[in-house]
DNA sequence: TCGATAATTCGACAACTTTAGAATCATCGA
DNA sequence: TCGATGATTCTAAAGTTGTCGAATTATCGA
């Protein structure tokens, strides 16, 4: 799990800005904030202006940097925002989302 | 001289992510941060692994995103890192680089 | 097992980014 | 004014990103 393994502290910090650096994915991080870290996937793509190959691409995108996490739930998926990465590398920056 | 201005919040924050997802403008904030927030152009390129013209346009990418500026100082140029953007969008992310 | 629903992967393409060398522009000191 | 030094702009190539539709994979309930 520990996407830090074997890349320097730069090239993780570029990864999660690269990741934070889009409107869609600025719009999850939001959402996903304003609803306690924790969201179904259909809901939060529904809340995206894009087609779904390109949502999962997004959400793939913020996965690999750590940003977020997924579970399967049965049939659908849960997506939850990693507040732990956030206040490590970007303290206080949710807050300012608001 | 105000970024904000006519763009959305989330663009200008699209803006400085980019602005930031790059090893060498990482460095150069790393650079700034470390020298009191000041330093002297030609200094700050010669620690930058790339050629000058590569440099001129990363710096520029960074003052596009309000994140640094620069001013003539007779022949040679003197760059400041924006505290003040880093701690209204990033607060506490420059403590985090040391 | 089938069909339905949920999500990912693939292939293609346009748009954007990074890079360097060459040419240019700006400022200073002699 | 000239030459030197410092910094930017231009051009072009190479690489990366974001997007979509179609095909594929995964899981569930009947």
């Amino acid at each position: 799990m520990n996407i830090k393994q074997s890349i320097s502290n730069d090239e993780w910090r570029v990864k999660i800005f690269k990741a934070l650096a889009d409107e869609s994915r600025l719009a999850i991080v939001r959402a996903l904030h304003e609803h306690h870290n924790k969201m179904a996937y259909a809901i939060l793509v529904d809340q995206l202006n894009c087609g779904k190959s390109t949502a999962s691409y997004h959400l793939k995108i913020m996965q690999e940097a750590g940003l977020v996490t997924t579970s399967r739930q049965g049939q659908s998926k849960l997506v939850e925002l990693n507040q732990i990465v956030f206040d490590g590398v970007l303290p206080g920056f949710l807050k300012t989302l608001s």
